[in-house]
DNA sequence: GCCCGAGTCAAGCAGTTGCTTTAAACTCCT
DNA sequence: AGGAGTTTAAAGCAACTGCTTGACTCGGGC
């Protein structure tokens, strides 16, 4: 037990290698941009098919990616969720919503590329349901989405649905943005990923407390 | 002059094929994933070879389909922009903002590409410059977002840079998602181009007089 | 009215892609 | 200690990429 197998950690030493060189060179260059091929040299492996032997086709090494880094994510939303504790306060459940993932933007450290690779992939017609399953059906999200919609004025479902999506995409490609800006020393708005949640929040729950304008007029 | 050329008119209607090819193919499988032979094939060009006689590179189609519709939104901008006459009302300016884009896409009739190429292109790293300076940096723009700041609320220069990203995401990308939707038969939250505009309006007047929470806390 | 040149077509170029195959190196188990 | 099975290395494959080349078509200016 001690150690596993020497192997078997030499293995997984070489799949944590592809996968971080395959986030960075993604991010930077655009996923395809960017062959296996490419990806496998970054990661230091004279195989030029060691991508296509330990995961498969490209679209197996983006879930991959998006699979390690959903479960962190995952993993600070139920602490948040068993911190705020049934609040009555939709700011904290909206800060459910939003804290995990700048938040482990932070954990990793600097730089970063998760954010740019993600929003690439979310807008990708062929990858975009490969990330939808893997960070957004997973666990606590429904549980998230629920505790903020009862702590939500009486809305139409439509508008309950629209303004999720809009949540949604402001998350991703704000936290996408900023990490853009950090990458290119370009300056940024706040200071630091608490920050720019701390923006984020002020901002998505603003727009979910918007009176609704009736589309006849 | 009536007429031009014969000549010029079959040239410049070949260009519009590939010009519209290019954008379908593209929202559809990926700008990556299509190379510019599929491109010339899809538009009818026996020329394997027609997007680089015509365009050049692949980032000088992306521009020239960036621009062709560019212009269109900023026409229909400018007449919005005529037609609020100076208002005082937050609302009108927002509106400013938002509905060149979703009315255009109106104005295409169905199926439309762009919003989805849009956002393709908007996120990734080698493109992105391209349709920034060929989409926000046009004409009218910059007029409408300083009447937005005019009408806002006192709010530190950073804050107002943040949420005029935050708007800006919003448009692109909600509409993306409405296309996408479209696209595969699948429920909407709005019935028209229209109505999304205005529930987006809605969201982004609120998000933006939102209280802004110091980040001390 | 005839030749020039822009536009189209078709074939071919070297380079790169993903994938397969073969060989070597290594750990592990008995 | 050695055979077995797995991981890495290296070479090779057909397919496809962007790009160039040369022949053909045809409208327009001298």
């Amino acid at each position: 037990m001690a150690g596993r197998t020497a192997r078997a950690e030499q293995v997984s030493a070489t799949r944590e290698l592809i996968l971080t060189a395959a986030e960075r060179l993604f991010a930077e260059r655009g996923v395809y941009a960017v062959s296996n091929r490419q990806v496998s040299e970054a990661a230091g492996q004279g195989n030029n098919a060691a991508v296509g032997y330990h995961f498969g086709t490209k679209a197996d090494l983006v879930r991959a990616i998006a699979r390690k880094h959903s479960e962190q994510i995952e993993r600070i939303r139920t602490r948040l969720l068993a911190e705020i504790d049934d609040s009555d306060d939709i700011r904290d459940w909206v800060a459910c919503l939003v804290r995990p993932v700048p938040e482990h933007l932070a954990a990793l450290g600097s730089p970063t590329w998760y954010a740019r690779f993600c929003a690439q992939v979310m807008t990708d017609p062929a990858l975009h349901e490969i990330i939808v399953e893997e960070s957004l059906s997973s666990g606590s999200l429904p549980q998230v989405v629920e505790g903020v919609n009862r702590r939500l004025p009486d809305l139409p479902a439509d508008i309950r649905a629209e303004r999720g999506a809009m949540a949604r995409e402001l998350i991703l490609h704000i936290c996408a943005e900023r990490e853009r800006a950090l990458a290119e020393n370009t300056p940024t708005p706040r200071a630091t990923w608490h920050d720019t949640a701390t923006g984020l929040i002020d901002a998505i729950v603003g727009m979910w407390l918007a009176p609704v304008t009736h589309p006849g007029s």
